[in-house]
DNA sequence: TTGCGCCGTGCATACGTTTGCAATGAAACG
DNA sequence: CGTTTCATTGCAAACGTATGCACGGCGCAA
């Protein structure tokens, strides 16, 4: 049962408490607010006495600003995305603001709709994972003055800030990798078409295949999915001709080529290289030791947070400065899935 | 740069356009209060035209309800985590709740900050997943009315609400099935001895072996940590006498225990079998393979918010029948990293 | 001593909504 | 036609805080 005491604690309450009026009870919980000491140390008391904390959703309320991000993010089963989360909510955390979740359901259109929803709590920022925003939801945002960050997926022509890795590099550093040792049939199962994220990945795919005048052997879909990027992986594995490696567009994928591919009888990477892209833990483990991209998620976070930050709470002149995309770097991880390159041998 | 009309629409703009009082368009935009068909025409027409929606913030302070739950979580490596919260997200948003993240660092005692940062948020109700709350908090947030409910963990005497799987039967279920396929030097690593989840799953463990006059041939506490379950299995498989079994306390240090059981050269099952707890996704992966212990999610989600719900909508007079713990049992799912049972030889 | 500037404080208002209350009018009933 | 009932609506008061403004007091320089 507890005690009946579900009487909530104001400012004013403090006030008469500590003998002084309710805006100074405010000031001393307001930084950058003047106070005297003697003020100070009565409000403190008389607030530890009754167990006050002032209301955030009145602050907000009044200064507009609610301290709140919205995260819009699709699919949680990509290792990817949780890690990036608990890096995000710490990060923001650390500045004082919270993560207000939104999981986007699959389909396209309601996305508006998860949108507005964000709009209505008055949230200060938006970051979208792995999530893409139609260029009418960009301007509702821009013109609604709410700063988008997004995450793992650039877009082109759209204003909005965004934070990467460099895709294009890394696609060609992986590709280069498998022709570094000596394969010739190589494949790309790639990131969903409708990503520029995947788009970027197999143009570097491409472009180092094309530098080292070797034509892919095949380049398959696999939308981000497990189911099909082992669909693709059974098709390519099944006929007479077979690719002796295979880039596939995210780690995710892999271990479901990977497991296809064991499946089959095959072996890794005697019959098969595989190289990913992401570095997510599961990668480094035993049962998969698995050659990806690094995507350095901790710098990735870092910038995510300073840039949408600077948009939140820099000045209105600084605007045009924002919309730009970050590209960050990462190193191909080598393990034990794809045979290493020649000259180490 | 966008237009520079960044003005927000308030009610009151709204009800000028409509022709009528601000008090009408709140009614028409307040589910259960009463307009006339002519009214509820002219203010949706007016709010379309300026874009209008309510702003939460104020609804929440004047209602005293945010309709927003804090989520109390402190690992997302764990891959039931990610599950979970993006199904608890879903299930709540359907609801027209929605998620306000809070990660909690490792340091036990800060915890108590993160549930009071929580409580400024004005927070319907807390959801603890793999988190103990001291006594102390449970009263607080108990006095302050806020509804919390454990996931995945329970907490005899705290008066709050949990929600579990079956873990005595789930481990006596696991168990079982080790015996059954002939092993007889079955070890476990158990969860965190400091969570009653790992206890009751290894009072399941050490029942089903008395019951069939065996003798644990160890447990070990694996913390629910990936380097521990791993040092524990090198310590266990380095002697001359092996376990032929381990029972993992869940499948995210099962994992580590495979890896590692195959890093030292031995086969699983030949040469141990393995069975975890949990079943998330990638136990089913080929790469693993995992027998083990199945949580329903949905159902534990499910039964999460219903319970939730139920204690922030309902009646203060049910009160006393809440803080109940729900149990829900799970079947053990075999697979290839356990001996099938003779019987099915 | 007088004037000036500044810090600290209280008063009152604003933020954008919900909701009790009373007034209005129409509809229903005898 | 009179009376009651009821739905609809506007007025105004909240919710709990931040903050502009004015005022009092004090220190300091002239």
């Amino acid at each position: 049962m507890g005690q009946r005491t579900a009487t909530k604690i104001t400012s004013l309450e403090v006030a008469k408490l500590a003998g002084v009026s309710q805006s100074a009870v405010s000031r001393v919980f307001t930084k950058g607010a003047s106070a005297s000491a003697a003020t100070v140390e009565k409000v403190q008391k008389a607030a530890a006495e009754l167990g006050y904390r002032p209301n955030v959703l009145a602050r907000a309320m009044i200064t507009g600003k609610s301290r709140i991000i919205g995260l819009l993010v699709a699919y949680l089963d990509n290792q990817f995305y949780p890690e990036a989360l608990e890096r995000l909510s710490n990060a923001l955390q650390a500045s004082g603001y919270h993560i207000l979740i939104f999981t986007v359901p699959n389909s396209t259109d309601n996305i508006e709709n998860v949108v507005r929803d964000l709009m209505d709590h008055q949230v200060d920022g938006i970051i979208a994972a792995s999530v893409s925003m139609s260029s009418g939801l960009a301007e509702l945002c821009a013109s609604a003055g709410i700063p988008v960050v997004l995450f793992n997926r650039g877009q082109p022509g759209s204003g909005l800030s965004a934070v990467t890795s460099a895709n294009v590099k890394g696609g060609a550093l992986a590709t280069q990798a498998l022709i570094d040792a000596g394969h010739t049939r190589i494949a790309h199962i790639a990131g969903w078409e409708g990503s520029l994220t995947g788009r970027d990945r197999q143009q570097g795919f491409e472009d180092a295949m094309a530098d080292s005048g070797l034509t892919p052997f095949a380049i398959i879909d696999g939308m981000y999915k497990r189911e099909i990027a082992a669909a693709s992986t059974r098709q390519l594995m099944s006929g007479t001709a077979r690719p002796d490696a295979i880039f596939v567009g995210n780690d995710h994928m892999a271990f479901a080529v990977i497991d296809t591919i064991r499946t089959m009888g095959f072996t890794v990477p005697q019959d098969v290289s595989i190289i990913g892209y992401d570095d997510v833990p599961l990668a480094s483990w035993a049962a998969y030791d698995l050659t990806t991209v690094r995507q350095p998620v901790n710098r990735m976070v870092e910038a995510t947070v300073t840039t949408l930050l600077a948009q939140i709470e820099g000045t209105p002149a600084d605007e045009g400065t924002y919309s730009q995309t970050i590209e960050i770097e990462g190193p191909l991880i080598q393990r034990s899935s794809s045979r290493a390159p020649k000259g180490t041998l």
